[in-house]
DNA sequence: GATGAATGAGTCTTCATTCAT
DNA sequence: AATGAATGAAGACTCATTCAT
């Protein structure tokens, strides 16, 4: 008599392997056998909880993106002033630990998966958006106390979310113009430019 | 008599091919025989110029860039004053037309591939200097001019870069709340931002 | 349950159809599609079960040798005397059946392509050292019972052996001065020049 | 206006190359642009003076037989007594330098390939009777002049160029138990046993 | 629930051959 | 006479998917 809890437990296990084989050699190389060897599982074993390799690799992203914005939730519900929430959302986005950096790679492939994909798309709208909303909520905290200066909170948490992205990008490529202590400078470089006092001034 | 270019000229046409078909079908479906097509040669024809569909595809990619940063050249030579420069730089980047989005997308699978190829990741540190560079003179030469306020040119210069790629991701993954009109204007806020008389709001 | 033997006995049936392939079309024309026909199974099959073509056909020579050697252990321990077993050595190679000329056919290949592969090298080492020794036992054994005069008995091994493999080719070649019974009737008068009464002596 | 000779010296020309890259890679790997490069010329002039890479390879085993036995033509009209004679067909087919091991790995080559090519038959079946006339005349020169003992010379023919055949396969695949120096001391043997002294007969 | 043997469609790649120049 | 650009048929190899056990 099967576990009833046996199916989930085995998608997860099975979702943890992709990522990690997707992080590892990107969706192109991705084999389901590859999976199946990292999730130490036989190759019909992953046909039997996903009908195809897409179905697999959709779920991946989905359960990336999830474990990511999950990971970060507690930032929202901090006690701490929005400044300091900012600065937690840069620090838990820089690719520096192992998981940061996985998860940003399966992001790199989903997104360049997700151009012609409108499933994708789909994932990453609703995904993306509860990340923007979570970062735009912080600023309005900070603009409704004050210490943030006036302004379209949605294009504030716009420029940080986009310059995160495009600076991590820099960073995973080893760039030797963007390290990961030069993204931190710059993301709290343009933090400390949305305060009251701000910009510049000097 | 061997036709002087005829090297030269076959493979601009295939690598002209190869990225229309990475941009329409990204990287993990390119098959050699559509970039065939797409030129009007025989398979056969692509391998007599490329020994393998990695070389043919990295060559893509570095021929990409190449006439990315052709195409904006004129940008760092033109006489406008700064200001002006910056919003060029904006503008030819929007994904707005085919030609643009053709390239993003085809810079959307180069760093997806790059992050496990250091070939491409050479090939994005130098070619994406360039850009960076490009983008800072023109902030260094507002600086000059006292038209754009203190501060690291090349900081500045990466928060505008990494703000377009980041956004310009969102912008061909169709999300619904970052629109090309959206994105543009979070671009020319920020660079309004770096205005002498700056302070935004206030 | 898996089958306990399903691994070495398809194996097996590959290895068998592969050396009549190489016996009927010499490795030149081999087309792993070919074995797979023969034996009766898919192509994916042949690559389920060796890694490359390379591979299989090195496997096939390597079973082609063992299964020669094995059927030629029997002359070792025959009780008769070791004229009759020379003898039966001779016959046993006459390239008349359908078996022995795909024997030599596949050795044929070995050879040719051993040239240059030292896997192969050292496979015939192994194989056709084992086979000189059998000779040359049965040599040394009539050294022993009086019969066969004085000698090297490797020495004369080498002359019986290297003689039946260079008529071998030429009867295989279809040679009109070197027919079956020719080559048998000068094989067996070298191993009559063998006998005490006979040559060398002194 | 065409040199006359233009033809037979570049057919020449590539028949050595040709030769060359056989011995080298065997006939397997043989690729018509290999020989190209090593004629020196381009791929397009094989063609145009062999129909096809079959006519270029029998071409050039035909060559390379004709080649072998002009070089030793010299020792049927050698002054020299049999036994001399019958040494200097020995040493002269030991594969020690690098013109006659070329030339042995083309026959190996021939071989395998003969078993299923009639022409390549018909051509072993006149090129290898030749040579195998020119020994049994040496040995019937023997015999006349009563240094030989009596018995068929064409089966003695057979007996020694078939051993010749035979060790030096075993030598050209580098075998451990059958060098060169082993090979030349049981050729003499052989041929020792040939002499008058020497019984056999009865 | 899980396995792994077996499949075969899909592709890259090779290379003999052709032919305009 | 000679070239080398171009072809396309052929074949090795991969791997998602199926299914009997």
């Amino acid at each position: 008599m099967p576990r009833p809890s046996v199916e989930a437990e085995r998608k997860d296990q099975i979702l943890r392997a992709t990522c990690q084989v997707i992080a590892e050699q990107g969706y192109v190389n991705l084999r389901v056998s590859d999976v199946a060897k990292q999730a130490g599982v036989s190759g019909g074993t992953i046909h039997y909880y996903f009908d195809s390799k897409r179905d697999l690799v959709h779920a991946a992203f989905e359960y990336n993106f999830a474990r990511s914005l999950e990971r970060r939730r507690w930032i929202l519900d901090s006690p701490d002033d929005p400044f300091s929430r900012l600065r937690f959302v840069i620090d838990s986005y820089l690719p520096v630990d192992e998981e940061t950096i996985e998860a940003w790679r399966v992001w790199a492939a989903l997104w360049a998966e997700g151009l012609r994909e409108p499933n994708l798309q789909e994932l990453n709208e609703r995904m993306y958006g509860d990340w923007r909303r979570l970062v735009a909520s912080i600023i309005r905290d900070g603009q409704d106390s004050g210490q943030i200066r006036a302004g379209d909170p949605v294009q504030f948490a716009n420029m940080l979310i986009s310059m995160i992205d495009g600076m991590a990008f820099q960073v995973l490529l080893h760039s030797q113009n963007m390290t990961v202590q030069r993204m931190k400078a710059t993301c709290l470089a343009y933090v400390d430019g949305l305060s009251q006092a701000s910009p510049s001034s000097k």
